[in-house]
RNA sequence: GGGAGGAUAGCUCAGUGGUAGAGCGACGCCCUUACAAGGCGUGGGUCGGGGGUUCGACCCCCCCUCCUCCCACCA
């Protein structure tokens, strides 16, 4: 055996070794005749434009202990690698990058553009996947897909046509939200309320008309906290049964600025005659509740914005104004009319755009939608039977309850980046083509100018497809058959309904069968404040800069660079000063495993990851002892506990059993905080704390053979423990380790070189010895106490003391009796045990 | 307005109907040939407040206070 070094370098070590793995094809599944079951993951596809963040790595370690647990556990285990083509998000990088060029979208027409963010998907994807591979991922790399791949491409419009058949996509007019930045409609979904915002309620005076339609001097006051909506009031709304407004039933008011007769109404659902005057202004085309009011009255719904935001025609004298100048300047001028009746501080909560931001607007537009509660029930169903379960549980309460209050999607956009909507409208009739193939002509007046629905769908809709789409669907492909319906679908409660509500809906309808059986829902990872990692803040860490190491400068230039501000630039300074050593991807991993995955929050410090990088170098340690005391004998790890008799030796192979156990019922529970604790404290705590300790005197005495298997055999049997969570330092030992060559390698690999990857996972057998635990527990409690008198009457080391005992009884006296050897090495005592009883008797 | 989650050691968080745990930090000793990225030892919490159920509550029930998040159209 070479001479290993003291201290782990995880660096150099891991790029070789998934080199390693992934060109001798360990990573990929669903070979020729292989029957065995399988265990599938699809990946949350990565958005094609972004670095891989925190989240990720999170996302990656989870996704990939749980496939390695299953490869080593004898499943074919697929994990499907892949990306998001993120319509809007990377539509507005790209737009990015060309303002920094001075141009827009529209300079360079849509082919041209889309052509654009074609060229920078290839440039970004592929940093993408090489961080992937950076982080360990076991993915099946010759299955990764794209959400426009052809395939992909195909299996959208397959679904958008077999909806749009069933009746379940339709098009519609209705009241939308509207970004004005993007100049896209969004989804509910996308809309964000900001809340406690300090708003004011602006009240002003609309004069009743009189019979001859001119102003009187009686007047109506209204209150809004959008003044410049007015320009599109139709309506004012009273309560039917507020006294002070019965005599106004029926008449008009005079609108100030534009020639428009605005209806006094009654409106008991609309009015509420507490609050404010108890006269409510109606803007059917921008509000959605004056939009239902309109609806109920048959009121002219007036847009007054135009598609970026400013006024239109319709704004009269305000036209062409942006729509905060427009606010500003109609209450400038209802004040200088004399209309104003003051304004009051008011607490509101404002809707903005997730994308970019921008507050949103409600328009009338007409838009494709997706009815969503025939797809609702069957998905709501599947997991109140179990079929798809929801861990951590208490996440089930949230997805009944917007599925049960699940309002239609609104799936088209704006968008130039996206699959294409597969509409086409006839100019001759009215007539709407929705096909799989391209239309030539019109099938109701056989016109031949038939023009596509420029629009592009929410990038939701295609995601919705990834568990069957990767596989091959609409195809019915060996994959399909073999993979669908998936497993596990592991990924951030942020998207539980974006994503995984969608997903098992879509699966249930086009599959007949749920995507996944378990859904796994972890935390959103946050710096070590808490605070959501953020560009601005400056507070983001870079996976892998953790691993590979990153000076202070470094930091700081990366977070310049991405937009931080000084004071997140400030916080970067203090929080770390010396940057990041190299602290090797097995120690991140280790550090993410070990949240709870019920926290919602993972607040990550790095001195957490420290510590598991000194684990890393702890186990590496044991190991370099280990090796050297197996020098010259001829033990060797068979996958079986050796026949021992010796205690300590008993003992370990007892709480090696308990580790496994904790961690395989851990993986299987999805307490993946849980099973790696349980292998971290076995090896630290007991393996090298008082193990490798005991194996010292026995390795020197008539039982070293013995003791030997022993060591082999649970430094080996770890080391397949930990190998899902800590592949690279696990695998990286384990070459070292005497082994049987054939252990537990599956046929299916036998042709391969031997790897830790797909060696057996070590089975739960129950073993306990029970009489060795309870005497070793005898032993360590007179060690500790020996230590202690030793620690506090500050008896150097070199000084051997005399301990009398005196044993509570004769089963206590027998252990220590029996261990005296082992127990005076330990405590560096000598050890005078007496028998209580024989004490008391003369 | 509805809903969910949380309040446990200096910090970040696990946890169980029966005398409170981890990591980091603190304190003291130790360069003992696996490891100073280490070893050994020590200290530290009336488990947010109040009431109830129970032989017994940090855990179950009720109320209160304070945080966090999600959903929702109050002008």
């Amino acid at each position: 055996m070479t001479e290993l070094p003291k201290t782990y370098s995880p660096t150099e070590a891991e790029e070789a070794l998934y080199r390693f793995w992934e060109e001798n094809g360990f990573f990929a599944a669903g070979a020729e005749g292989d029957t065995r079951k399988t265990y599938t993951i699809a990946i949350p596809p990565p958005n094609v434009t972004g670095t891989l963040h925190m989240g990720h790595a999170c996302r990656t370690t989870f996704e990939d202990v749980l496939t390695r647990y299953h490869r080593m556990k004898g499943f074919d285990a697929l994990w499907i690698p892949g990306m998001d083509h993120a319509g809007i998000a990377t539509q507005v990088v790209v737009e990015r990058l060309l303002a920094q060029e001075g141009k827009t979208r529209h300079d360079l027409g849509r082919e041209a553009f889309v052509e654009r963010v074609w060229e920078w998907k290839e440039k970004s994807g592929g940093r993408i996947l090489s961080q992937l591979r950076r982080m360990g991922a076991s993915c099946d790399w010759s299955r990764e897909r794209f959400t426009m791949d052809p395939e992909l491409s195909k299996a959208v419009r397959e679904a958008f046509v077999r909806l749009y058949e069933e009746g379940l996509i339709y098009r519609g007019t209705r009241l939308v939200n509207w970004d004005v930045v993007s100049q896209t409609v969004l989804s509910d979904l996308e809309v964000e309320t900001q809340e406690n915002v300090q708003g004011t309620l602006f009240e002003f005076a609309y004069k009743v008309a009189g019979d001859d339609g001119a102003p009187t001097d009686e007047e109506l006051v209204v209150a809004t906290t959008r003044p410049e909506t007015m320009l599109g009031d139709t309506a004012v709304a009273v309560h039917p049964e507020d006294p002070r407004y019965t005599h106004l039933h029926g008449k008009f008011l005079v609108h100030p600025f534009v020639d428009r007769k605005v209806a006094i109404i009654c409106d008991s659902e609309l009015v509420d005659m507490e609050f404010g005057t108890g006269a409510v202004k109606v803007t059917p085309a921008h509000d959605p509740n004056d939009f239902a009011t309109g609806k109920r009255h048959d009121l002219e719904e007036i847009n007054i914005l135009n598609f970026d935001g400013t006024l239109n025609k319709e704004g009269g004298e305000f036209a062409g104004m942006e729509r905060f100048a427009a606010r500003k300047a109609v209450k400038a001028r209802l004040d200088e009319l004399g209309f104003a009746r003051g304004e009051k501080k008011h607490m509101m909560t404002l809707p903005r755009s997730q994308r970019s931001g921008s507050v949103v607007e409600p328009m009338i537009s007409t838009q494709w939608f997706v009815k969503m509660e025939p797809l609702a029930k069957p998905a709501i169903r599947a997991v109140e039977n179990e079929v798809v379960q929801i861990l951590p549980k208490d996440w089930e309460k949230t997805y009944f309850h917007w599925l049960r209050n699940i309002q239609d999607w609104c799936i088209s956009r704006q968008l130039w980046w996206g699959h294409p909507i597969p509409a086409w409208y006839c100019d001759n009739c009215e007539n709407v083509i929705v096909s799989r193939e391209d239309p030539t002509g019109c099938d109701n007046c056989g016109g031949g100018n038939l023009r596509q629905d420029p629009d592009v769908l929410d990038t939701w809709f295609s995601s919705a497809l990834w568990p069957f789409s990767t596989l091959g669907w609409p195809e019915e492909t060996p994959d399909l058959k073999r993979f669908y319906p998936t497993q596990d679908m592991e990924t951030g409660y942020d998207i539980l309904f974006f994503w995984v509500a969608r997903m098992i809906m879509m699966g249930l309808h086009f599959m007949g069968e749920v995507p996944f059986s378990r859904v796994l829902l972890a935390g959103l990872v946050t710096d070590e404040r808490g605070e959501k990692m953020s560009k601005v803040k400056g507070n983001v860490i870079d996976p892998l800069d953790v691993i590979e190491g990153a000076t202070l400068d470094d930091l700081l230039a990366k977070a310049q660079f991405n937009g931080a501000k000084p004071n997140g630039l400030k916080y970067l300074q203090k929080t770390y000063p010396d940057g990041f050593a190299s602290y090797g991807c097995d120690a991140l991993r280790m550090t993410l495993l070990s949240y709870s995955p019920q926290a919602r929050r993972m607040a990550l410090s790095l001195k957490r990851i420290e510590g598991y990088r000194n684990f890393a170098n702890k186990l590496w340690n044991a190991a370099r002892y280990a090796m050297m005391k197996l020098e010259g004998s001829n033990a060797k790890a068979t996958g079986e506990p050796p026949e021992v008799s010796q205690l300590a030796n008993r003992w370990i192979l007892s709480r090696l059993q308990v580790a496994i156990d904790a961690a395989t019922a851990g993986v299987e529970e999805y307490r993946l905080d849980e099973a790696s604790g349980a292998l971290y404290h076995f090896v630290w705590d007991e393996f090298c704390d008082w193990y490798l300790e005991l194996s010292k005197p026995l390795m020197d005495g008539p039982h070293a053979e013995e003791t030997a298997q022993t060591l082999v055999h649970t430094l080996e049997t770890v080391l397949r423990a930990l190998h899902p969570m800590m592949p690279f330092v696990t695998e990286e030992i384990w070459r070292q380790v005497p082994r049987d060559d054939a252990l537990g390698t599956h046929p299916v690999d036998a042709e391969k070189p031997r790897s830790l990857i797909v060696a057996r996972y070590p089975e739960q057998d129950g073993r306990r010895d029970e009489e060795a635990e309870q005497a070793m527990a005898v032993l360590q409690e007179f060690v500790v106490s020996a230590r202690t008198i030793r620690a506090e009457h500050d008896l150097p080391r070199a000084r051997t003391i005399e301990i009398h005992f005196l044993a509570e009884d004769a089963k206590r006296a027998f252990v220590l009796e029996g261990e005296k050897a082992l127990i005076e090495s330990l405590a560096g005592a000598t050890l005078v045990v007496s028998d209580a009883e024989k004490m008391a008797s003369p």
